[in-house]
DNA sequence: AAGCATACGGAACTATAATTCCGTTTGTCA
DNA sequence: TGACAAACGGAATTATAGTTCCGTATGCTT
């Protein structure tokens, strides 16, 4: 039996730039607009003709999992860096998650995924996702072992809690003010 | 002068039983769907024709809007009930939240106006708010007067908090479990 | 530099769901 | 009980946004 039959020939580089040029348009018209934003729209703000946005992505929940999944590799980033620092383990926690939720709070593609609309989306970035929870568990258990995180947190309660930080960041709402929120669920987290 | 120009005649004996149904079956048919439940759906289940259910409410956010209120009309009378409870102030209003929670979480009209979507379906209900604010804050201010609520804590941060609360509702994805999540901020109000 | 597979553009198509319209029915009041 | 305003039903309409199609253009290989 002969290796991987994955035979597939590098893009041309005309559809190579393409890729790249909608993925952009895409973070354009999604931060601008939300995850509402039109096809149409990430095609004009790619230079680009919708056909070919739906040359590199079958659909739109493709296109905003592809996204997904790239934000989530760079919070996984994070949280490699974050587990090399070494300094009081809670402090170093909450300021990975103050990192992280920065970059969520300028995506729309991972609001919209977190925000229960998008559980297909979610689930097209399922590998990246573990593998952020189990960093971050790795992360959490130092903390509790030091005896300056709650011992009966999981890090299953990371993602429930950073969703519903997620709603918050969707809202214009008088006193709704994502840092705050997340301030309260450091907090909440804290040893007593 | 006369005095009020108000001179609705009231409605035709049939025309408030529908009413009546309409509500109900869109109590049911979100409740079943959430709020992307088809207003077919909704006259479907009242037994009534879509128009009926038109000449009643002009929009579907009406419709969302009116479910809206009053299911915060019921949490209002619950805060007023728990004022005038005597026992631990925080206690008193921790158990107030998790009752008010318990109504939201049946109900996805609720959930639907707290997720950023319906924004405008939630101003139709801005008088309930800011009842429920006000009443809120004074169990608050009862609760950190004695000392056992964190004094830096606004009655402006429950929505918010409730806000993100709703974002775990709506999902079923393993880990999310709003009780829990529920039972983690009111640790993180309490006075430590 | 010809040949051709790959990729592009964007008008047209489709699906979905809210909303309107109007002919018919039903309560209410004299 | 007859007349009429009020209310009803649901097929038809409209609006929006995702997706497809196909004629044209372009990069790559020989």
């Amino acid at each position: 039996m002969s290796p991987p039959l994955d035979t597939e020939r590098p893009l041309r580089s005309d559809a190579r730039r393409n890729r790249e040029r909608i993925l952009e348009g895409a973070r354009g018209a999604f931060a601008a607009l939300g995850a509402e934003a039109q096809m149409d729209e990430v095609a004009r703000r790619a230079s680009v003709g919708v056909g070919t946005v739906y040359r590199h992505f079958p659909t739109k929940e493709a296109l905003l999992g592809e996204l997904v999944r790239q934000k989530l590799t760079r919070m996984t980033a994070n949280t490699r860096v974050a587990l090399e620092r070494d300094g009081e383990p809670f402090g170093v926690f909450a300021d990975l998650l103050r990192e992280n939720a920065g970059l969520a709070a300028r995506d729309a593609a991972i609001q919209y995924a977190m925000l229960g609309a998008g559980e297909r989306v979610w689930e097209l970035a399922r590998a990246e996702q573990d593998e952020l929870r189990g960093l971050t568990g790795e992360l959490m258990a130092r903390a509790q072992r030091n005896g300056t995180m709650r011992p009966d947190v999981s890090p299953a309660d990371i993602p429930m809690l950073m969703c519903g930080l997620c709603a918050t960041m969707t809202h214009t709402a008088p006193g709704f003010d994502w840092r705050r929120h997340l301030e309260l669920i450091i907090d909440a987290l804290r040893a007593r």
